[in-house]
Order: structure tokens, then sequence, then C-alpha cells
DNA sequence: CAAAAAGGTTAATGAAAGATTAATAGGATT
DNA sequence: AATCCTATTAATCTTTCATTAACCTTTTTG
């Protein structure tokens, strides 16, 4: 589930006004709409928008001045200017004004929104910035995705690459069976008899390291693959 | 002093591309040419770019399919998309892929510059906020990021300017792996054989200079980066 | 149950990567 | 022009580690 983003659409025309706010309220958007820079600067102050659209042409003022105007306001809130005025002049002093964008009249309505969805998801997704799972807990031991170590009980288990590789596999599907063919392809590249034979190999090598903990094993399920078990 | 930003342009046609990776250059932007797709995955490879370029005919891939290998290779490199074709579906497919902008033939080169300014002053801001401490304390060591010195118990160490570099990144992500890639993108710029075989160099230098506390260390972890490792 | 296939373990090997020291070259400074 | 400083390149030596091989054990199959 997405969060929903809020917009002011700052747009004189009617019949345009109508048909945006519109269509954007129908693609999950929450849509505040004013007819004129005076009423957009005073909806601004009292809602926290994450975009303002801005008509270039304005019956009060000039949507380049308001857009000044909006930045003392919010400075954080990101604008873009919406126009039939397409002089590179204009596109220029948007762009330098701070716009995010600037986009020319006919507006096709699905470009619009993708447009935003590309502003606001990089804008945010930044931020939020997402953790991935930087460790993986197996009985008595920790495998550190960090920096490539494996510990028991705090002690350090030198792993070499191939190593690793596997173990992080297998831990990542931990009580769950990794193919051969997935295991091989993921870290070998390719899967055939000769490799299938190396793995073997490493099979062995982690069984040796993974030894301190009786609760762990490898363990292997016929023509099929192999699974990190974790008892209880 | 702004940073300089590094551009590559993926465009087939000489007389576009000579054109428009001279202009760009003109305004301080460093610009490499991949005249193939072919071409602009490996330079994607070994280069630590900021906004990638492209034209979405090429004469080996479809330009949107290079987005996606490119966003395999590196997936923090943000791309737009430059076309003839402004078919509106075009657009759309372009921004689903994770496109920043697409801009539509004939490309106007001074619009083009205030919306990659644009783009990248959104970009780089927020990625940069990482504080910057002002000292890293590593055992009996202390770097200082303001007169760039490194002192052991007081006494004054002398590094050039590379090495003070290097160490601080270490020092910045201690005991944490620093990537072979991180490291020659960061520092070097470029990820090539030879300034891998630069950097060893530079690792034994730093090794000498770290020697007066045991436990310092810069571990390598094989095929992969380096770490500097602070122990208890 | 016997033969064949698959899996397991240990050791040998050789190519690639890393470490270290020295030589070189280019820029800056005096 | 001579010297110093530094990054890169070269040369050489050492270590690492994935693969291969050899041989043994378990499982499957007919």
């Amino acid at each position: 589930m997405n969060k929903k983003y809020k917009l002011i659409l700052v747009e004189d025309d009617s019949s345009l006004g109508y048909l945006l706010s519109e269509y954007l309220g129908m693609k999950n958007f929450e849509v505040v709409w004013a007819k004129t820079a005076e009423e957009a600067m005073l909806k601004t102050k009292s809602n926290a928008f994450d975009l303002a659209i801005l008509d270039v042409m304005l019956p009060d003022m000039d949507g380049f001045e308001l857009s000044q105007k909006i930045k003392g306001i919010n400075p954080e809130l990101p604008f873009l200017f919406l126009t039939a005025r397409s002089l590179k002049i204009d596109v220029l002093k948007g762009f330098s004004m701070g716009a995010v964008d600037y986009l020319k009249k006919p507006i096709d309505e699905e470009e619009l929104v993708v447009r935003i969805n590309a502003l606001l998801s990089r804008l945010t997704t930044s931020e939020e910035e997402e953790e991935l799972a930087s460790e993986y807990e197996m009985g008595d031991y920790i495998l550190n995705m960090d920096n490539f170590e494996l510990r028991h009980k705090g002690e350090l288990i030198k792993l070499t690459g191939k190593e690793f590789d596997l173990l992080a596999l297998l831990a990542k599907n931990q009580n769950q069976l990794c193919t051969h063919k997935e295991i091989l392809t993921t870290i070998w590249d390719k899967n055939d008899y000769f490799n299938k034979k190396s793995l073997n190999v490493f099979v062995s090598h982690l069984r040796k390291h993974l030894g301190k903990d009786s609760r762990l094993s490898i363990v292997n399920v016929n023509r099929r693959g192999f699974m990190l078990r974790v008892e209880e």
C-alpha cells in the first residue's frame, strides 16, 4: 500500500482545473485546487503538501512570482510549472526558480501522472532509506553481510569468498530447500556437472565451519539440493 | 566551488553526440560519450557516473532495455531518455522503467542543461547528507578531517593526499568492508586494473603508518575489498 | 542384492590476487 | 634549472582459494 500524496493545483481555467483535479483524484492523489495565487498561498500555509503544480498565467499574479512566495512559506515544497507559454526563456526561468519540472500545455494527463510519480518517489525514497537485513542469525552463529564475517559466539571464523556466498544463500533460505540449479546459477553462473562437484566441496567446508553448534546442519536432499536446517 | 558532475551520454548519432558532449563539457560537466549500448555498459562498470543520458534508439539495443542493464550494474545511477520517438506510450514506458526525465528531440541544449542541473541538485543534496565527523578515533590514532592530519598519541604522521583520502574512507566505514569498486570509484573515479594496482600500494603505505597500534589492521577480503579493523 | 549414480571428504595444484619495495615521471616549488 | 613530492607503473615475491582429482560412503534403481 502506497502513501497518498497531497498536491496543490493552482489553475485559473475552470475546465482544465476541474479535469485535472478529477483525474489526479482518480489516480490516488489528494488534490486541493486553488484558482488564484492568493488562494494558493493561504492553502499552502495551512496544508502539508507534497507537491505544487502551478499554472504560469494566473489572474492575480505571475506563476513564477507565486513560486517564490510559496518557497517563502514552505521551502521544502517542490513545485512544477504547467504552461501554455512554451517560450524557451520561460522554461529556463522556471528551472532557475527551483522548479522540479516544466510541462507544456496541452497536458497529457497520463504523462503528468507518471512524471509526478517519478518525482515524488525519488524525493521520498531517498529520505526513507530502507534497511535490508545485514545479519543472519543461525543458532550461535551470526553471519554479517556488511563485513562478510561469520562469527560463533564472537569468535571470527574465516570464510573464503565462495564459502561466504554459499552460506549467505543458504542462510537467506534457512529451513528451506535450495535447489542445485538455484545455487549453481546464482553462485557459479553456470549449472553443469563440474560446478556441482565443486559445490559438494564447499558444502563440506561449510559443514566443518558450522560444526560448533549441533543444532545447525546442512542437509542434502537427494537429487534436488541442499538446505540449512536450524533446529528449534 | 561546485562539484563537477560526471555524465555518460549514450547516443549513436555522431553529430548530435559530438554537439551535446561538447556543449555539456563547456557547461562544466565531465562527459563520457558512448556510441553503443555495449560500450555504455562497459563504461558504467568502470566509472562513477552521476547521471546517464540515453538515446532510445540505439544500433545494438533498445534504450529501455539498456536502462535496465545499467540498473543492474549500478542501481543508484539515475537515467533520463532522449528521443525522437515522442509516442505517448514511450514516454509512459520510460518513466515506468525508472527514468528521471524523458526529453523529446529536437533537444534544446540550454533546456537540457537546466533540467540536468535541477535533477542533480535535488538528487545529490539528499544523498550527501551523511554527517561528516571532523575526527575519527581509531585505537591510539586520531584522524582529523579539518586539517588533514593523522596523529598517534599526539605525534604527527605525514600523509600524502591519496593516503589521506583512502584512510578517511576506511575510517568512515571502520569494521565494515569497503569494496574495491566503492574505493576506486570514490577516490580514483575509475575502476580499472591499474588503479586497483595503485590501491594496493596505498594500502601497503597505510599499513606502515598504522603499525604503531596492533589493534588496528587493514584486512583484505579476497576479491571483494578492504576493511579497517579496530579490535575490542 | 548388485550396479550405478550421487554425495562426501581430503588433499594437491596452479592461476589469480595481493603485498611490498623500487623505479619512473610529472608537477609544483624554490 | 634543480629539487622535492607524490602518484603511478614495474618488478618480484607470497598468499589465497576455486577447481580438480582421488577415493570413500550412501542412496537409488532395476
